[in-house]
DNA sequence: CTCCTTCAGGGGTAT
DNA sequence: ACCCCTGAAGGAGAG
């Protein structure tokens, strides 16, 4: 935010670039070949230029992502074969409106932001927890202290006594827990001395943040979910928790001093934590299909595959099980991980050679020796007889995150044959080729074609512009429209931040930090990290760790770069976006890249309306790019600090992008949403801004679109704005705003 | 009940 | 980018 245009000079000044780039409000009229892209070549294209403030060219019609209410033209049934598909916008293009018009898009470079409106106290309800159960057994003295430390699950003091009670329980599920891994742990291998006394104080704290969890989290869910088969809801719940534990235990891991010679892993505490209490699903090993687990399904750990059931392997790449035939067993491949530990070869998208295992080819000190036909090598030449399916899981670099690794489940293959080869160290390894199974959706192949599209190997269908914001975010958002001839949304200005008309000074005087490299979690002294009730709201890799009222981040008086990892929300996109025409809905939002659950995504840009604005737009009403923080949200009922009550955040704001906009604009609403926002406050020492920022429910596979909740309205306004919903959820309420 | 195996993943270190 | 180290779950095998 505060990179300000005059630091911003140098070849990378985008503003000046902006200013002479006349295409901006140029777009090319069709008909063009489907690779067509106006901005690849010289070619001259017929181009239509439209002044942004209009006339705008017959045929146009300005941009609505929903439907109108406007009652006399009802919106025809969602699966309808209308011609077009697209009769939800006013002025919708039927055979009897001519295709639209050109778009142009101008964008300028965040200036220094304009200071804010008013800021109250955060108005923080905290959760309102249900008090499910009261075993009271032995709630330890101790415990009340870590209790107050943990700090925004118990934002409130009314909430104590029914976090005692629920903790209470959780304790002894605790010890239950602690005691089974003991007695399960080989005691005497190693010989780690002092270890335990070292383990023991955070693990009680850990216990607590999961209590925590899952008491925030729907407890219906929790109790009902089918541990044998699961189902969609049950994946996602468990997937959920997990990756919140895991975040949470991340952060906390982060601001204690390393212990050296002990790996802290996160990933694998969190997952064993949710084994033992028995929070997980499909249990049963079983061939092909795992239900709740879709083709394209994506994960970020081994584990995460464990607990729903598609990979049980916490490390191994073949999965197997044994199948009765009368009444001898044989073992059979069940699923395979393909990550790159072997010499696999995955040039074709449907094909896959997989090594068997064994021969000690990743161990550097044991001798290398022939694979023997046993275990995994043994179950698929079995699987290839018996000709069953077998689930691949492709792992890939994580684009974002590069020392990490993306899951990507590829769905069924059949095993087509095997052979013995020589490996590279002249041991024998065995081969199995694979075969996807026809009529999948796609999964891998459209990573493959993502990444072609990248390297610029091959080009994306459909592009419209390839960058719609011309520079002006620090990665390019491709305009794309593969469904029909629409050349675009309707005229609006891009600009990748919020827009305040007046400044806002806060009541209390804000101290910035003093952290000059950056803020570090750990750093007691760090008042941004103090107002964060002592802990950096993101983790190393930027993503969020959970849902809190208000998130401080380091404002324009604090020394701190741009980043630190307590400005995630001002260091731009992260992912590689493009706007793109639904079938249904108008234009949409979706990422080339896999979105990890609790990524940053974009915060949602436009003009702050102040109280008289609103006035205005009782009356104006068709503003339908309308950020509004005042409206009734549901709670997701997944996130930990989310209340079951209408979520608040410190002073209204409403936010107008409908000339001036970011992507979040394209946003459209779902009634079972990928993405949630999030009330960021910036503040200087006598100023604040506060900002909406969205981030990741879920892990989001690549060209998913990003939808989020758009909120209630319960004021009279609440008809005028009804619209029809198509998110075709299971829980859709038919409606929003 | 132990041992054994295993296409992880973090942290440190040398480029 | 290597190198090293600890790791968790479930199969395999011993008692």
């Amino acid at each position: 935010m505060e990179q300000s245009l005059g630091s911003d000079s140098g070849p990378a000044d985008k503003s000046r670039v902006l200013n002479v780039k006349p295409l901006r409000c140029l777009v090319p009229i069709f008909p063009s070949p489907p690779n067509f892209s106006p901005f690849s070549s010289g070619q001259s294209a017929p181009f239509v230029c439209a002044n942004p403030s209009g006339p705008f060219p017959s045929g146009f019609a300005p941009f609505y992502p929903f439907f109108s209410p406007t009652d006399s033209q009802r919106p025809p049934e969602q699966n309808s074969q209308t011609p077009f598909g697209v009769h939800n916008q006013p002025g919708s293009f039927g055979f009897n409106n001519p295709i639209p018009g050109a778009v142009p898009i101008t964008s300028f470079r965040t200036p220094p932001p304009p200071p804010p409106p008013g800021v109250a106290p955060n108005g923080d309800t905290g959760p309102s927890r249900q008090n499910y159960r009261t075993h009271t057994t032995g709630i330890q003295s101790q415990s009340q202290s870590e209790e107050a430390d943990d700090d925004e699950y118990s934002e409130t003091p009314n909430q104590n006594a029914q976090y005692l009670s629920s903790f209470s329980m959780h304790v002894t599920d605790a010890e239950r827990t602690s005691k089974a891994q003991r007695s399960k742990s080989k005691p005497q291998k190693r010989g780690r001395k002092g270890q335990e006394v070292n383990f023991s104080s955070p693990e009680v704290d850990v216990e607590l943040i999961v209590s925590n969890i899952l008491n925030s989290c729907n407890l219906m869910a929790f109790d009902t979910f089918r541990r044998a088969d699961g189902d969609k809801e049950s994946v996602g719940y468990i997937l959920m928790v997990y990756d919140l534990l895991r975040r949470r235990i991340t952060q906390i891991e982060d601001g204690k001093e390393a212990t050296p010679g002990v790996t802290r892993r996160p990933d694998l505490r969190s997952g064993t934590i949710l084994m033992n209490k028995g929070i997980r699903t499909n249990i049963k090993k079983r061939i092909g299909v795992v239900p709740g687990v879709e083709v394209g399904d994506i994960f970020f750990f081994r584990m995460e595959m464990c607990l729903v059931g598609l990979h049980a392997p916490c490390m191994a790449g073949i999965d197997y099980m044994g199948l009765k035939i009368s009444q001898e067993e044989e073992p059979v491949a069940v699923s395979i991980v393909s990550s790159g530990g072997y010499e696999d070869n995955v040039e074709d998208g449907d094909v896959l050679i997989y090594s068997g295992q064994g021969g000690n080819i990743y161990r550097k000190d044991k001798q290398i020796s022939d694979q023997k036909l046993e275990r995994g090598n043994l179950a698929l030449e079995k699987s290839l007889h018996r000709g069953n399916e077998v689930r691949v899981v492709r792992g890939l670099r994580d684009v974002v995150n590069p020392t990490g690794k993306v899951y990507v489940y590829d769905g069924l293959y059949k095993i087509q044959e095997s052979w013995v080869e020589k490996g590279k160290a002249g041991c024998n390894v065995f081969k199995y080729k694979l075969v996807r199974l026809p009529g999948q959706p796609e999964a891998f192949t459209t990573w493959k074609s993502i990444q072609q599209w990248k390297e610029g190997l091959s080009s994306r269908a459909g592009v419209i512009l390839p960058d719609l914001t011309s520079g002006a975010e620090n990665l390019p958002v491709s305009l794309v429209n593969d469904v029909d001839d629409e050349k675009g949304p309707a005229y609006f200005t891009y600009f990748p931040s919020l827009r305040y008309s007046k400044p806002v000074n806060l009541t209390e005087p804000s101290f910035s930090c003093n952290c000059q490299g950056g803020c570090l979690p750990g750093n007691s002294n760090c008042s941004c990290i103090k107002k964060n009730g002592g802990y950096i709201p993101y983790n190393v890799a930027g993503v969020l760790v959970n849902n809190k009222s208000l998130i401080h981040e380091c404002g324009p008086s604090c020394p701190c770069p741009i980043n630190c990892r307590n400005r995630i929300s001002q260091a731009g996109l992260k992912v590689r976006l493009e706007v793109f025409k639904t079938k249904d809905k108008g234009w949409g939002l979706r990422s080339w890249d896999p979105i990890r659950a609790g990524a940053f995504i974009c915060e949602y840009a436009g003009e702050v309306i102040n109280d008289c604005k609103m006035e205005e737009l009782g009356s104006e009403s068709e503003d339908d790019y309308i950020f509004d923080a005042t409206r009734t949200y549901q709670p997701l009922g997944v996130l930990p600090g989310d209340s079951n009550k209408a979520r608040q955040i410190p002073f209204p704001l409403i936010i107008s992008a409908k000339n001036v906009g970011n992507v979040a604009r394209f946003m459209n609403h779902s009634c079972s949403p990928n993405v949630f926002w999030q009330p960021v406050l910036r503040e200087s020492n006598s100023e604040s801004f506060l900002h909406i920022a969205f981030f990741a429910i879920r892990h989001i596979p690549p060209m998913t679109e990003l939808t989020y909740d758009y909120g209630i309205i319960q004021s009279g306004k609440a008809d005028e704005r009804k619209k029809r919903c198509l998110c075709g959820s299971l829980k859709c309420r038919g409606h929003f705003y």
